[in-house]
DNA sequence: ATTACTAACATACGAGTAA
DNA sequence: TTTACTCGTATGTTAGTAA
């Protein structure tokens, strides 16, 4: 149920805090607000009505202070905005570039995952990937903020290749490759790969410990 | 001024993110937030026309979409938001230990101040302060999280001693004590002083450069 | 199933003013 | 100066329906 008088809950917890005391007056409130001084006379008394702030009104003026329900009000909106925005927030994030096991360059070689790659993505990788290291959590939301584009495994007469998800970024702002997921990994959480048309390596002439932006 | 809709706005955010698209029917909204099916229809109209979403819709359901405007009034609210929780985050502060001028145990040598600190800090201060330098900005929304006491000025015949506000803090996690600011300081501001009950030098072995915890 | 118009009703607002 | 009451008016809401 939307508080009705929400956004002067909020101008108390601005001035005052979260703990703190706002003294002010009626009129001085309704100058700030646009409102009448007998509206926010008559809205301070709801809030104290409904227990979202403490109320002291006298000739001198008032004093308010949040109490617990009036926290409790302002944090649950304050945590759906953190939501709505950290999801578009994590839109770049910084890797650290590591040696990798030749794994990927393996893989790469398996015209099966070629095919797809470049029907899918719209480039032909280079043969190999470039492993990087970032904050799991960073990483985790970054990949929220991307279209999953998922490449089937497939399997040969001697064994199996699982699948992997790709998803397309812009590589230090100039390159357009992808991050990948595959399936089968031996990679730890905190580590990704990525994969591009050209040599990402000698392109930026890159050193292990090395930074990388990756943008969605 | 506080937009009537707003929480509504936070609805479609909510669902549909801050770049996405939210589809769904005035009657679910209606069912979602407690008004009626023409009240959502008409909040949703009222905030197409002030341009805060884009809006669809037609017999088969609404479609809505935030636009620069309405981003940027869930932004603002979110800011100040942040703003007041974050102020009750900053609660424990790193200082380092510097030595002082000797001005503070000149001034504690005052009874006029011994009587107020006693009285209003609930403790008679070891004659000496303990200098510390601190990040400025720490310190700045250290304080905001502390209630101000104010210890006033006084006279005597040869000169006047300005006032002084003082906050109660937990040294190191375990004394209970104060820090200074005098009205009148040439303390630069990424400095302050504490008192406390006992000499905190000898308490804690503290040499320069050594680290104080403070917390509110 | 939808959206949204009309009209009756409920709530909110603020000018005047008392305390 | 204050806060806050009364009360006429503006605004918001929703049931009944049309499309």
């Amino acid at each position: 149920m939307p508080e009705k008088n929400f956004f002067l809950l909020l101008l108390i917890a601005k001035h005052g805090g979260v703990e703190g005391e706002f003294v002010s007056s009626t009129s001085k409130i309704a100058n700030a607000t646009g409102l009448s001084q007998q509206s926010v006379s008559r809205k301070l008394r709801e809030l104290a009505k409904q227990q979202f702030i403490a109320l002291q009104a006298s000739p001198a003026g008032v004093s308010a202070k949040l109490l617990e329900k009036g926290k409790k009000a302002l944090l649950e909106k304050y945590s759906d905005l953190s939501e709505i925005f950290s999801k578009t927030k994590a839109k770049k994030i910084f890797g650290t570039v590591q040696s990798g096991l030749g794994e990927g360059k393996y893989y790469l070689s398996f015209k099966q995952y070629v095919y797809q790659l470049k029907e899918k993505l719209g480039f032909e990788p280079f043969l190999g990937t470039l492993n990087f290291s970032v904050d799991e959590a960073e990483l985790s939301s970054f990949k929220k903020a991307l279209k999953e584009i998922y490449i089937n495994g497939f399997a040969t007469k001697e064994r199996s290749f699982g699948g992997l998800l790709a998803m397309k970024v812009k590589i230090n702002g100039k390159i357009l490759g992808a991050v990948i997921f595959p399936d089968r990994t031996n990679l730890p959480p905190d580590t990704a790969e990525v994969i591009a048309p050209i040599n990402l390596r000698k392109k930026f002439e890159l050193k292990d410990g090395d930074k990388i932006a990756l943008e969605a």
